[in-house]
DNA sequence: TTGACATGAAACCAAAAGGTTTCGTATAAT
DNA sequence: ATTATACGAAACCTTTTGGTTTCATGTCAA
């Protein structure tokens, strides 16, 4: 268990477009919500809850001031970011002579059947 | 204007686990709905709604084969999830020195007023 | 001590997401 | 011809998401 799996992983939190464009504000130092909220079109409780979504992720840490929260972006967790997408590099090399199959085949032999399969890896992503 | 940006960009495919799934199983071969369903314990259709989804953001490939529809993954767009996460590399190796300063500090000081800020690069992530 | 600021929690809402079942159509097999 | 397969489209439903407004609390400033 190296995911720490809670309600919010990180793919999920930074498929939204404000989340994203909060992280990298938050890249250059740590913000208060206030502050940070002025970069968008929509309330300061709005961007609280979608750092708490980061949060949440592990992408964020907070840390109180006198009256403010200051956030400050922890990129840790995007390592698994990382690790994911990583697998499929090794099929970009391939993509041209995959491509060329692609067009090559004329579609007349079935698929191929029992296939093997990986299965059974159902939640391993 | 590189990226599509259509409906479903990448990040937000690429949210949904089911969905990495899918990539992870045609990153072997092309294969049809049917037998990609089989992987799932949902129903075909709602599976091939998640194609479709992959479809548009370009991460997989259709083709006719008789009766059947093969899909085919294209790492493609997956260059967009690496630039994006390549951003934020170069704050790996600060993230020491940075935790370190954010524990050290005591707070005293207030926010930084004006901060310049990045401003108006709105959508751009 | 009184008021202004900073923020999260709560209640509420509309739209999107993720599923299901049903149906129509094209292709394959008998 | 007829039946079975493969599949997408459509209609429908429930839960999640992304937002809003309002409210309570803690902290700073006069």
């Amino acid at each position: 268990m190296t995911a720490t799996a809670s309600k919010h992983d990180v793919f999920q939190a930074v498929a939204d477009p404000t989340r994203r464009q909060l992280l990298k504000l938050l890249s250059d130092q740590e913000m208060p919500v206030t502050v940070l909220s002025s970069h968008f079109p929509m309330s300061r409780t709005a961007v609280s809850k979608h750092l708490r979504i980061l949060s949440e992720a592990g992408l964020v840490k907070e840390r109180k001031v006198g009256r403010e929260t200051r956030y400050r972006l922890d990129p840790g967790p995007l390592q698994e970011l990382k690790d994911w997408y990583s697998y499929f590099e090794r099929f970009w090399e391939n993509k041209m002579a995959a491509l060329q199959h692609f067009v090559e085949s004329d579609g007349s032999e079935r698929f191929p059947a029992p296939l093997t399969m990986v299965e059974k890896e159902k939640e391993q992503d």
